[in-house]
DNA sequence: GAGAAAAAACCGTCCAGACGGTCAGTTTTT
DNA sequence: AAAAACTGACCGTCTGGACGGTTTTTTCTC
């Protein structure tokens, strides 16, 4: 990874971090710059505008869903569906809630950048969709799934318990063909 | 209503449309008074901070939810969770997605009104499992009721056939005992 | 109930600070 | 030595909020 490249992502991960902790009103140049340890000129080198830092912001955080749900097919979830689940819910939880927390912040401050998720989204629905289960079934998984995703956003967590018998009863209905 | 009240909700009624139309970038101050056709000094005569401001608009909006569900109890939904699921999507949509879109903008401006978000889901998750229902279906139905929900904020409005079946699936798992 | 006095509602200018972005220059990498 | 990566001072604009003044409404007095 190129010098300029580690630069670029320190600044991605510097606007997530700001994102979580302080919301969309925190999300400014100067914030991030300081953030990662480089000027506000540096961001705007790597990033022309502040639209742009947010695009690469949204676009990173989609990829990076979209990367877990591969590796969970690649580590044996039988259907598109079931990854996505798993992928949603890995172990290790924190690092997953931050994202959330980001893009929200971020699509919030742009409505135009809604466009790069909606894509995704309608994605997704397609996957979960022609995936072999009955569509009203994979819907309402994948609305469940969300729903808790966002939910947590909202700093609702379910006690562990309830999360885990919810996600177990997910799991039953996406693996019955 | 007296004139100062009848200001008030003027300025949080704009204060919504410029939530919805452009984002929380564009909810200041002087947008908003303009909007409604206030002066800024008039805004903060009845909200002493931005703030403040924000923290209504919160408030209204869920306010106009509990509301609603109140209104499909006595309209005959029999259980809690039921009257849940109909105030979620009432027949006329567009005022409904309107809200969610504003609080969106606002949660993410302010992490600090999460909390007022927290209290009332807290209170719906408890009114939710002491229905009668199996707690798992409860929680399951919520998500995927809030999955929708926050889904549609995004601009991803499933077809409307496929939404009126998913519903319809919710609403007679909420329906058995 | 007319009119004065007091209180409430509202206005619009002003300000210090922060914002996004420019740019001439410096350091680092190739 | 040339190109790429980065710096930090600077600029015009906009922000939330303060505040003195004005209009509208209410309350009081006769």
């Amino acid at each position: 990874m190129g010098k300029a490249e580690e630069t670029r992502n320190k600044l991605l991960e510097a606007g997530r971090q700001v994102a979580l902790e302080g919301g969309a009103s925190q999300l400014t140049l100067s914030t991030v710059a300081k953030r990662a340890g480089v000027s506000k000129g540096g961001i705007l080198y790597h990033f022309g505008t502040k639209q742009s830092l947010l695009e690469g912001l949204v676009v990173s955080l989609l990829d990076e869903f979209d990367k877990a749900v591969q590796e969970e097919l690649e580590r044996g979830a039988r259907t598109w569906l079931l990854a996505y689940i798993r992928a949603s819910f890995p172990r290790k939880r924190a690092a997953h809630v931050r994202e959330i927390h980001t893009l929200f912040a971020i699509l919030a401050l742009e409505p135009e950048l809604l466009k790069l998720a909606q894509q995704r989204f309608t994605t997704w629905h397609a996957k979960a969709q022609s995936d072999g289960h009955d569509p009203i079934d994979a819907s309402l998984i994948r609305a469940a799934i969300d729903g808790i995703w966002y939910n947590e956003m909202f700093g609702l967590s379910l006690p562990q318990e309830e999360i885990e018998g919810l996600l177990q009863r997910l799991e039953d209905l996406a693996s019955r063909e």
